[in-house]
DNA sequence: GATCGGCCATGCGCCGAGGGTATCGCCGAC
DNA sequence: GTCGGCGATACCCTCGGCGCATGGCCGATC
């Protein structure tokens, strides 16, 4: 039995998404006519009906509908031990350190790389939703992260912490205040959560709306939809007149910390660990 | 970036196991040149080095050994897709029965076609150690196995129940009586265990000796180097002289069940389910 | 109801990837 | 020094995949 072939899966998967072969070869710049020629031969390696192609159009078969679920997390594996690879390739030149908005990282890469010049830095910055799967399938090397994080396999060193804030619009009555408690605001208004995921749970219920920054968030805050929490940092970042941020003082403070994958130990970053250690902020 | 190839993988897989390309060659049925090519083509294409070859022979790099870690699941996940394509392709023609030594299919194979004397029905032995593997792969329908089944992913419907029986050797003062208790066994002698993996944790401790099949359990009982647990159909199936069997009447007794892949729900497999359970025997 | 347009399949020629055979270069063993 | 084992290279051939042009089908349009 020969293997599956990749490049195939994915030209199936374009049509299988878009159930059309014209649009699909264009999107995979290819002809359609070799676009077709490859589906066929796809169908006849597996001896089975992928598609039925009618005047009505093009339809996933039940089997094409297994091949479909299997091919996804297939392709997304083979595209993650790929970037593994790469990162494996590139682990002693350089290190790629991951980072969110409001985040400072600028001192722990000078200090890592005062001590190691001959090393690459890069930074780049990281979707919350993506950072693990960024960690483990190797584009970045570590990250900076805000604790708790969900995912399985990554190793945390915590750095330091900072006052959980809450914004709420300037002219709200809490805003008068010099501290709020985390009774006070769920008593009183309705919390903004930021929604990082495009959609979560598809089909189920879901926040208010797709938020995907910060300042998307203080813009909801300031249209006086609501309050939201944020860390120091955040609220330090993005000033505004409108928005007025207090310490909520029951609340555990915000943790940051650096996550890297538990695998795949490297001195090169032990050595950055180190560094943002020496140069976390000091406790607030 | 283009695709990872998965049989240049299989190639690299190849030669990372024996560290030997011409060995290697030979088993992948090419030429040793060939491969040797297609090597080089998959490190230039990663654009790193995947093994180290000087004169005491190949090496796997630190690269090599992080591709070799995710080309093995990869190509075992490609493995597994195209067999749960291909049992999708045949899913209303056939249905393919996994069983174990011992377990009486036939009248439910029997009863099944009666009522589908279209469906084609394959019974196929199944190992212990893989029998979730290939219900969850497609290999198999549905295989009757013995509770509990450690794997997720697999619908069980209990079907019977036999008596758990100890086989001891012949001569063995126990043998004497008529049943037995766990406590006097646990007291008494030394239990062989079925080592069913051919290795199950590589480097660590493993039983007595890799014992595969019933038969060579019972030869290890006659040998007087222990006795051991079986489900009835077993010892009535194996009888011999010099092994003496006998009730364990303080054991659970040992369950048969029906298991198939929890997701793929089909009318075939529901159909099997009731033939199963009708000519399922009686409770002892 | 003839034509047109959208869409997938097919025919044909080209090119490159991959395989086989023969051979080279290196190194260690005897 | 020679020989044998092993991986790399040279050279050639085959086949698979692509693009272009075109065919065939069907539904929409006037």
């Amino acid at each position: 039995m020969a293997d599956l072939d990749l490049r195939r899966l994915r030209y199936f998967v374009a049509v299988a998404e878009r159930l059309h072969f014209s649009r699909a070869a264009e999107e995979l710049l290819i002809a359609q006519p070799a676009l077709s020629r490859q589906i066929r031969a796809l169908e006849k390696e597996l001896r089975t009906e992928l598609f039925v192609r009618d005047s009505h159009g093009v339809e996933l078969t039940d089997t094409g509908r297994q091949l479909l679920d299997d091919a996804r997390p297939l392709l997304a594996a083979a595209d993650a031990a790929r970037r593994r690879v790469d990162r494996a390739a590139r682990a002693d030149r350089t290190l790629v350190v991951g980072f969110r908005t409001g985040i400072r990282v600028t001192d722990a890469v000078r200090d890592f790389t005062a001590a190691h010049p001959e090393v690459t830095v890069e930074v780049r910055s990281v979707e919350w939703d993506d950072q693990a799967e960024a960690l483990l399938d190797g584009r970045v090397d570590v990250a900076y992260v805000r604790l708790p994080v969900l995912a399985d396999g990554l190793a945390l060193t915590p750095l330091y912490s900072e006052p959980r804030m809450a914004a709420l619009p300037a002219g709200h009555p809490l805003a008068a205040k010099d501290a709020l408690t985390s009774a006070e605001l769920a008593r009183q208004t309705e919390i903004l959560h930021l929604c990082v995921n495009p959609d979560p749970n598809p089909g189920g219920p879901r926040p208010v709306s797709a938020i995907r920054t910060v300042e998307e968030k203080l813009e909801y805050v300031a249209a006086g939809r609501g309050v939201c929490y944020l860390p120091r940092s955040a609220t330090d970042l993005y000033r505004r007149a409108d928005v007025r941020c207090l310490p909520v003082t029951d609340l555990p403070p915000d943790e940051v910390a650096l996550a890297h994958a538990a695998d795949r130990p490297s001195p090169l970053i032990d050595a950055f660990r180190e560094a943002a250690r020496r140069t976390a902020p000091p406790e607030a």
